[in-house]
RNA sequence: GCGCCCGUGGUGAAAUGGAUAUCACAACAGUCUUCGGAACUGUUUUUGCAGGUUCGAGUCCUGCCGGGCGCACCA
């Protein structure tokens, strides 16, 4: 219906000369504006040498000689909108076809045979996998969704970073903290407690900043990884890298995240080094107190070491092969998109600029967009200020909040877990996906757990109750509407703000892709919620005496098809049960 | 010091240059022995300051105030 006033309105414009293609449709806020709203007299009134009403009346009078069939009635209000209202027939209609179409409701193939690859998470092996990297996953694993919808072949990869200064320190200190008996035990303990093994190595080896002595030390030993060159250090590289690469796998799983391309930092710093040197040559780096370095400021930028005075790349020259080979191994990449925390937001200018004179192909395709960090208000996590909070421990707090909310309800143990992993996951992705990406995310674990309103629960919780209305709906023997003839149908007078927002949802799938923006698509899902909540509290869906029941039913049919997949596109689960 | 980002009810957020700035929490007042109350219906409280551009500014521009991040061998 939007593209048939969009087009018809396209016409009339035209008789004035207005260029279609700068025409748009709105949501007006208030409903009693209509179901869409049209700026464009305001917009050329000045051009056209009149004021906006006067234009208004001209292009509603052009408008109205040939009016769309799903158009009630179009008027002109305020400074001059012209809005139109849709027959109430059509909205019911629309949720008709949309339950007749089923599950692939929203999705579109406008863009299908592109592929863009997505790259997100970025954990290093030997060090913790946290909160930060829960935050990219959730938006990077939504980024890739929300492309997906648009029909676009997603490949979705993550850049692990197994060597440089941090597995240097993990390592320096895993010898210190002395070995053999550490790792005999260590090597029968679960992966979960290795890697925190790891973690605690990590931050050992860390401290020692200021010690030049030791500094050199561990500067050796990042040579020697790279050069693979001392046998014992390789094994316990070797052991760490695994271990770390093992749990990383368990998590993504949890997350519901399948990478389809796995890059090491490894793979790509002899390249990267070779890259810089040979454009060292060329004159886009240049020599600086033994490290070479690209002088920013010549391009209002800062300069940046690629090749340190040791010799060893950093991670801006692995940065600059990473990205090259992205485009060898996938040579029809439509665009290659990175996520970040926007503490790089800087350096990621640098290294775009240079790559920009190395390979122009390449960075012009390339779209950093960086996120902001976890930060929390209350409760018990705030304790730990400081810290770098784990994944894991964040994950379980919440889940055990989760528990003790459904402890009540006569779940099977097992079944229990799942729930409360799901609700709890589901609670977590929400928060951070509810606001623009970029900002920092505050996160109250006590609004969390309260599971009201604006939470992802909150949502999942409406869409199990509306299938347990179905449920019941096909216990009583309600039509479902799917095999019936469309002139076989009662339908209702009126239509509530419930049908008409189902029928955006694609609208909102296509802002938000081209924003990169899930929050849209987040507000969007709390509003559809609060509408069905609504529509359930003041009609009885499942009563087989009520000749509007199967038109109620698929109604719901529709509520719960838009909110699964909508609550798909955010990367969260719905539970059968909670 | 320089650069980038950000200041929206008591709190956390939303808003494509559009209409009376939206949502949730909190507070207060109600609904209801329900199709699963983790619900629904109301009330109260907001764009840091000063200019400018525009028919129209939370949004764009300038200055100020306040906060975050980054500025050479970490990633």
């Amino acid at each position: 219906m939007k593209n048939e006033i969009l087009s018809h309105l396209g016409r009339v414009a035209a008789t004035f000369e207005i260029p279609a293609n700068s025409l748009k449709l709105d949501y007006p806020e208030n409903p009693e504006h209509g179901d869409f709203s049209s700026n464009l007299a305001m917009a050329h009134a000045k051009k056209l040498g009149m004021s906006p009403k006067e234009l208004a009346e001209k292009i509603i009078a052009e408008f109205t000689k040939d009016i769309p069939a799903s158009v009630e009635s179009v008027s002109i209000a305020g400074p001059g909108f012209i809005n139109f209202k849709i027959k109430n027939k059509v909205f019911a209609e629309e949720i008709i076809s949309i339950v007749k179409s089923g599950a692939e409701y929203g999705w579109s193939t406008g863009e299908s045979g592109k592929k863009i690859m997505v790259e997100y998470t970025d954990p290093n092996p030997f060090k913790i996998f946290h909160i930060g990297h829960l935050m990219a996953n959730s938006i990077g694993e939504s980024l890739s969704r929300l492309i997906q919808a648009e029909g676009v072949e997603v490949v979705r990869a993550c850049y692990q970073g197994d060597v440089g200064l941090h597995v240097a320190k993990t390592i320096w200190a895993m010898r210190k903290e002395k070995g053999e008996e550490r790792m005999k035990e260590i090597t029968d303990a679960s992966v979960t407690e290795k890697v925190k093994w790891l973690g605690e190595m990590y931050v050992y080896g860390s401290q020692f900043d200021a010690d030049k002595e030791l500094q050199k030390e561990i500067q050796s030993i990042n040579k020697k990884i790279f050069e693979k060159s001392d046998p014992e250090i390789n094994a316990l590289y070797e052991k760490g890298r695994a271990w770390s690469l093992e749990y990383f796998d368990l998590i993504y799983k949890r997350l519901g995240t399948k990478f389809d391309k796995f890059f090491f930092e490894s793979e790509v710093a002899g390249r990267g080094t070779k890259i810089v040197k040979e454009f060292l040559g060329k004159g886009v780096f240049s020599e600086s107190e033994g490290a070479v370095v690209f002088k920013g400021e010549d391009h209002g930028l800062h300069t940046r070491v690629f090749i340190t005075s040791h010799g060893l790349p950093t991670y801006e020259a692995k940065e600059l092969a990473l990205n090259t080979e992205k485009f060898e191994l996938y040579p029809d990449l439509s665009q290659s998109i990175i996520v970040t925390a926007n503490e790089i937001n800087d350096y990621f200018q640098v290294l775009l600029k240079t790559l920009s004179l190395i390979n122009p192909n390449v960075a012009e395709k390339t779209t950093h967009i960086s996120h902001g960090i976890l930060r929390f208000t209350s409760g018990k996590m705030s304790s730990r200020k400081g810290n770098v909070i784990s994944a894991e421990s964040l994950l379980s707090d919440i889940r055990e909040m989760v528990q003790e909310k459904i402890i009540n309800r006569g779940f099977a143990p097992e079944e229990a877990e799942e729930i409360s992993d799901i609700i709890a996951i589901g609670a977590i992705k929400y928060t951070i996906l509810r606001q623009a990406i970029g900002g920092d995310v505050i996160f109250d674990s006590a609004a969390s757990v309260s599971f009201e309103g604006d939470s992802g629960p909150y949502l999942q919780y409406s869409t199990v109750r509306a299938n347990s209305v179905l449920e019941k709906a096909a216990q009583q023997g309600i039509e479902e509407i799917k095999s019936k003839k469309q002139d076989e149908i009662i339908l209702p007078e009126q239509v509530s703000l419930l049908e008409k927002l189902i029928t955006r949802f694609p609208d909102i799938l296509e802002r938000s892709r081209k924003e990169y923006a899930p929050q849209h698509v987040a507000n969007y899902l709390i509003n559809l919620a609060g509408a069905f909540n609504s529509y359930y509290a003041n009609n009885t869906i499942a009563d087989k005496n009520e000749p509007l029941a199967p038109y109620r039913v698929a109604l719901t049919r529709a509520f719960v098809t838009t909110m699964t997949n909508g609550l798909w596109v955010l990367g969260i689960k719905v539970p059968k049960k909670m």
